[in-house]
DNA sequence: CCAGTTCTGGACTGGTTAGTCCATAACTCA
DNA sequence: TGAGTTATGGACTAACCAGTCCAGAACTGG
């Protein structure tokens, strides 16, 4: 049997790289290909279709991207954990603004692609657990008021992220939009 | 002369409603004229370009929805206008998710496409204007807490509107968008 | 009713699209 | 080394894309 000649995950990173920035159907075949350094036949015989890629792509961002993200939550104080979540999405000088795949997915294709919509649910509801989890955490050390249902909350920080990204597509300022991730997180006490 | 067959500010409205549900790349031109009742000569002839056209849309979109809004928040205590806002954003049982037609081409176009950019943050200042003085209203009348920069608030309020909006797209109840525009609000004070 | 103007339907174009298919190169294993 | 298997490059297709163009219909003003 001859090997691959190519990796499935780094390919997959490559194509949603390209996706993210410039959207699912803005993105030609071609333009995802080159991209992937792949030729068409192994495109397909890997991923079946261009719909099919996205999803894949999807995916993978959902549990490599907000992974993550999930994984910070944990670490050190509650506030500050549930603020970096913030930051790492709000585009720096170095790297520009590309938002967020999972909510790019959602504006353009949750509302008519039933299989892209369940998808960006699924993460939708990871993201909320995440921060769940640490709302409790912070109400159980007093950082964030202890009388609040943590799962609304969840739901806001949720929202709120998700306002921010769509901020940093416009082209807001990091500074803008730090000053917003504070004020969202004064909220919380 | 031969006069028009057709109203402008009607064509473009129902064209408007197309891209707003389905998206400017996923629209095909022909899609477009079906909804519009045009031909094509017509359509070029009235608005030069599908791109033209989507620009002219988003202008419109501008105006009429977002220019209601800020009027809208000028009447009442400034709270409950706010809070009127957010809840016009949020879809019921009779009027599904469509979301906001300048945040989908925020997400779909701005990075792209400098004259829907442009476009776009001209939006986002006169909703972040309507904001701001529904703010120092609030602040004077005493239900706003008036220490805090009411730019940074109303910057605040447009980054949340958007949250929620994203996740009315993703399906989210009306029950738990209301929920969150509250948790919103109550940040104010 | 006619001249002049403008609107409209539809044929047409050149380019691009996602996706298929096959001959052949490349590799493994015995 | 050679048989067997799989990946690959690239030609190919049929559909669709935005946009152009023009002949003729439809209307106005005189």
């Amino acid at each position: 049997m001859r090997p691959r000649e190519f990796e499935p995950e780094d390919v997959l990173d490559r194509g949603m790289r390209v996706l993210w920035a410039r959207g699912y159907e803005a993105t030609s075949l071609e333009e995802l290909l080159e991209a992937m350094d792949l030729s068409k036949s192994s495109f397909y015989e890997t991923f079946g279709s261009k719909h099919d890629f996205m999803l894949a792509a999807l995916e993978r961002y959902i549990n490599v991207v907000l992974g993550q993200l999930g994984k910070d939550l944990h670490k050190g104080s509650a506030r500050e954990a549930i603020f970096r979540t913030f930051d790492c999405m709000i585009p720096t000088r170095d790297a520009p603004a590309n938002g967020c795949f999972m909510q790019n997915c959602t504006i353009e294709l949750a509302q008519h692609d039933p299989e892209a919509r369940e998808k960006v649910r699924q993460g939708l509801k990871r993201l909320e657990e995440g921060y769940s989890r640490a709302v409790l955490r912070g109400q159980e050390s007093g950082e964030i008021a202890g009388k609040r249902d943590a799962r609304a909350l969840a739901q806001y920080l949720v929202s709120s992220l998700n306002g921010i990204v769509v901020l940093s597509r416009a082209g807001f300022e990091r500074k803008k939009l730090l000053k917003i991730a504070e004020v969202t997180l004064d909220a919380l006490k």
